[in-house]
RNA sequence: GGAAAGUUGGCGGAGUGGUCGAACGCGGCGGUCUUGAAAACCGUUGACCUUCACGGGUCCGGGGGUUCGAAUCCCUCACUUUCCGCCA
């Protein structure tokens, strides 16, 4: 959420940027915010006024029972009461308040960096950046899924025998394409400096609120009642909460760079049709993220870091993307700015999302409270950032597709060392 | 799953109702001494809210309660350790 002395020091900048996400009545629920944080003040102090009473008063007591005046204690003793039913009340007020005042604040979005492209959908994203050549595929190419049942490496049926649609099964060399792809994302990053973290695939309620996807994505993700816990969407939830509480002693420690594999599980609760075909959209997918906490002043440098690390591994996999920059309405909740990677799906001639890369400046950061000591002795929250790097399923789809051949499927030179073999047939 | 003991500042560890935001040690920072360093000695050293400021308030795992007053007593939850059970 945006820090409130924020909001109250550039209030304008705020409103102005929240505009470019679209939000509605962002003035008046801007100006609901400040009211509600001058009245939570106000009654503070005066409840502080009346502790601080109650403070001096016990401590004069004590002395009294010391000295064995037991009648002017009990005077003062009476007058406690009065104090107390007096800090009950401003207290409850004040809870309320605070209660609705964390209450809107937490139901505000991210403010977008001021260059985001204003826009309602996803028509109105910018291209940024483009590389590579759409392949020409031959007579009688074919959709990943139908190249998935003539080779046999990834069996959708399968999948819906033993668990249900959304979790495919692969086999074979879908298999070791999976795991050949997971180690080169992984070596990758490790080579670019992301410290290896494998994470718990099951969070608690707080790490869901820390990095937004609670309260907000609830109905997204796997839940498991009985014991309070959340199959983790993605693995930027519990990487990202490794910090959550955490006071960083010194900025020396940034960049923090982490990378991590997991499966990733997700509801998708309305997708349909074409987008949920294949590989295209799962309930269950293999994803390395990366996610990086580092110094306010040097994000957005980082941020254009990790998109070139991004690049460089569809380069290697010699696959032709492109890069949007998402405008205001179709950037996320909790983003302040983000970039799309999208790969050409050759037989099914469409952009396929890949990797998402994100600043989410000091929305996470301020929820989970990660917090640094800055050169000039001040605790600041510090800026998180993410991106995948890379979502498998789509990548497959697009190797699979673009790299077809009558007889059989290229495996791109990066990844054969990792697969062992350079075609499926 | 059953039983017991625990959870205190960056770390270790005192503290069973008031003078405790908390002894003491280590670590960190500043200084004296030294050509420099070490040792020794002296000083200093948590976070948050609020106020222009002085100041005031909150925090001893989380939440609730008893009391004029809670780190200390009670309830509850979480976690840790040990024993038993189960087990990749």
């Amino acid at each position: 959420m945006l820090q409130l002395q924020f909001i109250k020091e550039r209030t304008e900048e705020v409103i102005e940027r929240l505009k470019i996400k679209n939000v509605a009545d962002i003035e008046q629920r801007i100006s609901e915010i400040l009211k509600l944080d001058e009245q939570r003040r106000a009654l503070q102090q005066q409840s502080d006024a009346v502790k601080a009473e109650q403070n001096t008063i016990a401590k004069e007591v004590g002395m009294l029972f010391k000295q064995g005046k037991r009648d002017e204690a009990e005077v003062l003793k009476a007058r406690t009461a009065e104090l107390k039913a007096k800090e009950k009340e401003l207290g409850e007020q004040s809870s309320a308040i605070e209660e609705e005042l964390n209450a809107q604040l937490i139901s505000l979005p991210n403010a977008p960096h001021i260059s985001v492209p204003k826009g309602k959908s996803e028509a109105d994203n910018v291209v940024v950046d483009e590389f590579g050549q759409k392949p020409e595929l031959f007579e009688g190419a074919l959709p990943h899924w139908d190249l998935c049942a003539k080779y046999d490496i990834v069996d959708f049926e399968l999948g819906n025998k033993i668990t249900g649609a959304g979790f495919p099964v692969y086999k074979g060399k879908g298999a070791r394409l999976q795991r050949a792809l997971i180690n080169f994302f992984l070596n990758e990053a490790a080579n670019a400096g992301y410290i290896e973290i494998q994470p718990p695939l099951m969070v608690n309620e707080a790490s869901g609120l820390g990095t937004g996807q609670l309260p907000d994505k609830e109905g997204q993700m796997y839940t498991i009642p009985l014991d309070g816990l959340y199959l983790i969407p993605t693995a930027e939830v519990p990487i990202t909460n490794i910090y959550r509480n955490v006071l960083l002693q010194s900025s020396d420690v940034f960049p923090i760079k982490h990378v991590g594999y997991s499966e990733c599980f997700r509801r998708e609760a309305g997708s349909y049709g074409k987008d949920v075909r294949g590989l295209n959209r799962l309930h269950e997918f293999s994803k390395v993220e990366i996610v990086v906490v580092e110094h306010p002043d040097r994000s957005y440098d980082m941020l254009e870091e990790m998109k070139a690390h991004v690049g460089s591994l569809l380069q290697k996999l010699q696959l032709p993307y492109h890069i949007l920059k998402l405008c205001g309405g179709d950037i996320s909740f909790t983003s302040a700015m983000t970039f799309d990677f999208e790969v050409w799906s050759a037989a099914q001639q469409r952009w396929l999302e890949v990797s998402s890369v994100s600043n989410f400046e000091t929305f996470q950061s301020n929820r989970m409270k990660l917090r640094f000591k800055d050169s000039d002795g001040r605790t600041k929250l510090a800026h998180t950032l993410n991106g995948s790097a890379l979502a498998l399923p789509r990548i497959m789809a697009a190797l699979l597709e673009n790299n077809q051949t009558e007889n059989g499927i290229r495996i791109p030179a990066a990844l054969v060392p990792y697969m062992g073999c350079e075609t499926i047939d």
